[in-house]
RNA sequence: GGCUCGUUGGUCAAGUGGUUAAGACGCCGCCCUCUCAAGGCGGAAUCAGGAGUUCAAUUCUCCUACGAGCUGCCA
């Protein structure tokens, strides 16, 4: 049999990275096997509809490369695929009564009043257990009742006695005690279905083979299985996944502040690095890879390999990862995403130039060799600021950075190394990092000392900064001749002062 | 409270009735080197606790502890 499995998202705001994992994990499962893979839009819940959410889900899973099969934009044999839509359709009432009709359901008029008074707070939590009011009543009070209009929902009937049992793929055999299943709400007094009972009433309609979801599904399970029992329908194949959680071992929550992937693309990360992390969050492949594309990570996927133990999820490894995936871009590209970055570290910014706020126009040839630069040594594209910052405008430094013990510097030495050198790179006219180099190198040998001694003073004059990316020869082939002979003279100052 | 699930280094994790208990991130050190990265090499660091089964338990069983989820006319 094909597989067919379904993400089936709400549209109430940004898509969690949990939720995302789900459709991934959806996703692969299908591809894996050449099955099919379906969006299904679940909105039954019209006071979190959030405006502009479809929106959000549509782009994200184009952004991720997560393309479906069958969708609200894709139609296919078992639309509509939104559920509001599918409500108008009346398919939902349609299923519920025909529970009704065989004692799986019934009709429940009890107010909210009622229900109140039902409700014990056990260990500071208010839990309400429906008592089978309803249940109770006979065929000619429901119908007055549903003849005059009395307001009504639709719930489960379980038994009071007895067992359910379901296996998950994951987590194995799993039985609870009918008792400790509630008549759950299948039609809301709006008409809509809960959540619940669409779920099970689509899954079905739409020919859903694995249903996969988070492991907070696990303990309701038994009353989907009984859902499906009671229709007389066979149940899918489920895979329940372990949470993701954050550093405090906590449901990952709005409050991280990357909850969502929409924050991660924010936050500088690259598609493709985010549904590699994610994948390996619950899931380990066989061997000691790690780094996937998302069709590899089709041909590898096996569900079975699906752990049990929530995760933490790790910024400080996502971090590691897009920088691999930083790395590993091509130029071409690479420079699309990180330009803009790199741009707005000056104080000015045309198309193929940029102007650092001490007033030196750089070329785009520079604006080259910076991208190369920062491309090992940043994670995150909003890295990057941080790291040229010194280019824009040179930094107040203190003249205690010439000393360094290592490189056999210091504040005499440096002013010495300076003086002597700027008659030499104000002679020179080839200000390519290779020119200036073998200039620099010759006049080393010349004086007979070790590379740092001369180096170290030349990249702090010029840059004012412990480390930058690149050395003193890189960081004055940028600025140009005449803003290197104006910082270094700057140090000059300094460093007699 | 009840129910369900989980627990291998700080984190992601592999793994098995007998292993020197993989690998990755991070951390530390060394090499390279004009700084910082990158790259290379190496190091520290783990089977929650207690019983039981067994010749042998990280692995199987039970209990405890801890954590999480559910207990909504939310999904």
């Amino acid at each position: 049999m094909k597989i067919r499995t379904r993400y089936a998202p709400s549209p109430t705001g940004r898509m969690h990275v949990g939720n995302l994992r789900t459709a991934l994990y959806e996703y692969l499962i299908a591809r894996h096997e050449g099955g099919e893979f379906i969006l299904r839009i679940e909105d039954t819940d019209q006071e979190r509809f959030f405006e502009g959410a479809l929106e959000i889900i549509y782009r994200t899973m184009e952004e991720t490369g997560l393309d479906y099969d069958e969708g609200p934009d894709k139609p296919g044999d078992c639309g509509p695929y939104v559920q509001s839509e599918r409500v108008t359709a009346g398919i939902y009432m349609e299923y519920a009564k025909k529970l009704v009709e065989t004692g799986e359901a019934y009709y429940c008029f009890c107010t909210k009043e009622r229900l109140e008074s039902l409700k014990q707070t056990i260990a500071g939590k208010e839990i309400v257990a429906y008592d089978k009011h309803c249940l109770h009543l006979s065929k000619e009070e429901v119908e007055e009742k549903l003849a005059n209009g009395t307001p009504f929902v639709i719930r489960q009937n379980i038994p009071n006695e007895g067992t359910t049992s379901f296996y998950d793929d994951i987590y194995g055999e799993i039985t609870v005690e009918n008792a400790e299943l509630d008549d759950m709400i299948l039609i809301k007094s709006d008409g809509y279905p809960t959540y619940n009972f669409a779920n099970v009433v689509d899954d079905h309609l739409m020919g859903i083979t694995h249903v996969v979801r988070g492991n907070e599904y696990l303990s309701s399970t038994p009353k989907y299985i009984r859902l499906y029992e009671a229709f007389g329908w066979e149940p899918p194949v489920f895979v329940h996944l372990p949470l993701i959680t954050d550093e405090e071992h906590h449901k990952l929550s709005k409050r991280s502040g990357h909850s969502s992937f929409e924050d991660l693309v924010e936050q500088g990360f690259l598609p493709e690095a985010i549904v590699n992390f994610i994948a390996l969050l619950g899931w380990s492949p066989e061997g000691t890879d790690e780094i996937f594309s998302l069709k590899e990570l089709i041909e590898r996927f096996d569900y079975k390999r699906v752990n049990k133990s929530p995760a933490v999820f790790d910024m400080v490894k996502l971090r590691w990862m897009n920088g691999e995936y930083i790395k590993a871009m091509d130029e071409a590209a690479f420079k699309k995403a990180a330009e803009s970055y790199v741009k707005a570290a000056f104080a000015q910014a045309g198309d193929d130039h940029v102007v650092t706020a001490d007033g030196v126009t750089l070329s785009e040839t520079a604006i080259d060799k910076i991208l190369e630069l920062v491309r090992t040594r940043i994670e995150v594209f909003p890295d990057i600021a941080e790291k040229i910052d010194f280019l824009n405008k040179m930094p107040d430094y203190d003249v205690e950075m010439y000393t360094h013990k290592k490189m056999k510097t210091n504040s005499e030495i440096a002013l010495e190394v300076l003086k002597e050198t700027l008659p030499i790179l104000e002679e020179q006219t080839d200000y390519s990092a290779v020119g200036l180099h073998d200039r620099i190198m010759k006049y080393i040998e010349e004086k007979g000392v070790k590379n740092g001694v001369v180096l170290w003073p030349l990249r702090t004059a010029v840059s004012g900064k412990q480390s930058t990316p690149g050395g003193a020869f890189e960081i004055m082939e940028i600025l140009g001749k005449e803003e290197s002979l104006r910082r270094i003279r700057l140090g000059i100052q300094k460093l007699e002062a």
